[in-house]
Parts: structure tokens; C-alpha cells; sequence
DNA sequence: CTCCCGGTTT
DNA sequence: AAACCGGGAG
């Protein structure tokens, strides 16, 4: 162990004692269930978007036996709007592998068979509900990490999380890894942050590489560059008497377990006219329907695609019927579903 | 508006 | 290596 890298864990845990005044319902947490739950929940998602649905999933699930024995589609409607749903589905396989064994896993092996959990998830938990000596590695530590030992190998090579990985376990105190991974996390989020981090008047930039090189903005570096694609998604809210058809999405694509109107996908804009000569739409309604009103336009931005969608109202005749896999539910039960968010902003508005 | 951010699975 | 979401910042 070198002399710099016992600072950099010493003022990590100095920080955290002294100016470390993030505050989290799930901090000092010994419930392995609730620990479990608020990493699912805050993987790929900001802490104040997260908080609100652990508030929620605690309520309606006080024990993981609560939550395994939960229909998926209740759990899923609670899910609803948080994103990454495949997380949601995983998540409630691990609480019913966990329900049947009795007991929540209590070695690093064990949490990481769990459905949904990785080797991030794995160590926090093993970490903060047993003090397990596992670092964690998520995008806060790979950047506090990277700046401070000056570190440009990319992070999204295996090389670099071998790298990451074996520099994490080193500098991590060997009895105190639940403490000091929360506080290298803090850290990473309040101080030593993505955009504009606070170097001047960090403790540790004394002996941090980037910033003594003016290498801040440029670590960590990432090897892939993301391409991001348009797709027109036209959704028909084809209604019969207060009804109103939906189907569940179960293609493998985005959104997949949640629900939507009957869809047209265009490769290119496309204005009602257009769609009309499309075979999706004929497919989906009668010739000669007339649209009740204008479309509603939408977008949202995903990942690697934005969806440009539109959504537009139709009067079905009452003895028209679509394929097997759509399902005709009361206009006033669509909160029984879940929808993606671009939808339930459509509702909504 | 346009970018930017982030764990796990396949 | 690529796909998966939604929200925040600029």
C-alpha cells in the first residue's frame, strides 16, 4: 500500500465524517430487504427520482415475503414511470428465490445470484447490511478513482474494470467497507462530480492526479460512443362504447411487460394520411374511420433512440374486432395498468 | 431544444 | 458489445 493511496482512503473517510451531510431513508439501513430494494431501485437513477418509489415499495411491501407473494402486475403498476423495467421483473424473481430459501443471502456469492444483481449491487449489499469487505464500483467511484490516481484506461473495457476493480479493493479499509463505500459514493456525487467538481476546495486535490495535471474534464474516459436513432411511433386510441383497446408489450424492445395502444411504427415522420396507407394501421382500423380530433405529439429520449410519437383518437364501429393479443378494458381502468411514461404523460396531459 | 448520466443482462 | 429509461443540466 503506498502513501497515496492510504490518503486518499483516510481523507474519503475524513470527508465522510466531517462534511458528509447527504442524507438517505436507506442510509444506516441493517434490513438486508431494504437495503436490496434501494439499490435496485436507484441502479441507473437519481437519488430523488429513486426516493419517492422506495417510500412506496416499503410501504406496500414491509417484508420480502410481502413482495414475493405481490402480483407482477400490481408490482409493475408501482414500478411504473422509473424506467429499465426489465429491473422491475428481476427484481421480483429475486424476492421469490428469496422467500423460498427463508432467508436473505448473506455472502458476497450469494447476493450476486440474485436476479437483477451485479457485481456493483452485490457489493453494496454485502457491504452495507454486513460490513463484507467488497468495493463497490459504480460510475461515482470509476470517476473519483480515475481523476485521483489519473487513470485514462476506459472504463467500458474489460481491462479497465479489472483495473478499477483490483484499485477499489486495495484502497478499501478492510473493516470499515459498508462506511467507506457510502462515503466514496457521497463523495463522488457531491464533491468530485461529473460537471464543475469542487476542487477548490477539496481535501484530497493536493495528491490528485487529474486535478495537479488539469486532466479533470478528461477522466474517466469511455471507449464507446453511443449513436442514437429516431423511431415514429404512431399510437391509435381506437375506442368502442367507454372502452378502449391496449396490449402488452412482450417483444423484445423497449417497454417490454408494459402496456400501450395499438401502434404503427413508420420508419420515417409520417402525418395521418400517410399512415392510413400503411398495413399496420389498416389492420388496426376499419377503412373510412374518421380521426376525433388532431393528433397529439409527443417525444421522448431515451438511451440510443429518441421516440417521436403521436397519439390520435378514433371511434371504433361496435362490431369491429382486433387480433387476439389486444384487450378491450373499460377507458376509466387504464390506471390498473402499466404504461410507459410517454404514454402516461399523454393521459395525463 | 440538445446533451449527459448510469448497472445488468444477453 | 449492445440494449435497456427517464430526468436533470446547459
Amino acid at each position: 500500500m503506498t502513501d497515496t493511496k492510504r490518503f486518499f482512503t483516510d481523507r474519503i473517510l475524513t470527508w465522510n465524517r466531517a462534511h458528509n451531510d447527504r442524507n438517505m431513508p436507506w442510509k444506516n439501513e441493517k434490513n438486508p430487504y431494504f437495503i436490496w430494494l434501494s439499490e435496485i431501485i436507484l441502479q441507473q437513477t437519481r437519488v430523488e427520482q429513486g426516493r419517492p418509489y422506495y417510500e412506496r415499495f416499503i410501504s406496500a411491501y414491509p417484508t420480502v415475503n410481502d413482495l414475493a407473494k405481490a402480483p407482477e402486475e400490481e408490482v409493475f403498476r408501482l414500478w411504473q414511470g422509473l424506467g429499465y423495467y426489465a429491473r422491475c421483473k428481476n427484481m421480483l424473481a429475486a424476492a421469490r428465490s428469496i422467500s423460498a430459501a427463508g432467508k436473505f443471502p448473506d455472502t458476497y456469492e450469494g447476493i450476486a445470484a440474485l436476479k437483477g444483481v451485479g457485481a456493483y449491487t452485490a457489493a453494496a449489499i454485502a457491504s452495507f447490511a454486513y460490513n463484507l469487505p467488497h468495493a463497490v464500483l459504480d460510475g461515482n467511484v470509476y470517476r473519483v478513482l480515475a481523476r485521483y490516481f489519473g487513470i485514462d484506461t476506459p472504463t467500458d473495457t474489460t481491462a479497465g474494470k479489472k483495473l478499477f476493480t483490483a484499485l477499489a479493493n486495495d484502497v478499501l479499509p478492510e473493516n470499515q467497507a459498508g462506511i467507506y463505500n457510502q462515503a466514496i459514493m457521497d463523495f463522488g456525487a457531491v464533491v468530485c462530480k461529473p460537471q464543475q467538481p469542487l476542487c477548490k476546495t477539496c481535501a484530497l486535490a493536493p495528491h490528485c492526479e487529474a486535478f495537479q495535471k488539469g486532466l479533470t474534464d478528461l477522466v474517466p474516459v469511455k471507449s464507446k460512443k453511443l449513436t442514437i436513432k429516431k423511431r415514429y411511433f404512431h399510437f391509435l386510441l381506437l375506442e368502442q362504447n367507454g372502452m378502449v383497446w391496449i396490449r402488452k408489450r412482450t417483444a423484445k424492445d423497449i417497454w417490454q411487460n408494459l402496456h400501450e395502444f395499438p401502434l404503427v411504427e413508420t420508419p420515417a415522420p409520417a402525418d395521418l394520411d400517410a399512415l392510413r396507407q400503411t398495413a399496420g394501421f389498416q389492420q388496426l382500423v376499419p377503412p373510412k374511420t374518421k380521426a376525433l380530433e388532431p393528433g397529439v405529439q409527443l417525444r421522448q429520449q431515451l438511451t440510443h433512440q429518441t421516440i417521436h410519437a403521436s397519439f390520435t383518437r378514433f371511434s371504433l364501429s361496435p362490431d369491429f374486432s382486433l387480433p387476439a393479443d389486444y384487450m378491450l378494458v373499460p377507458a376509466g381502468q387504464l390506471e390498473k395498468y402499466a404504461f410507459p411514461k410517454i404514454i402516461t404523460d399523454y393521459l395525463q396531459r
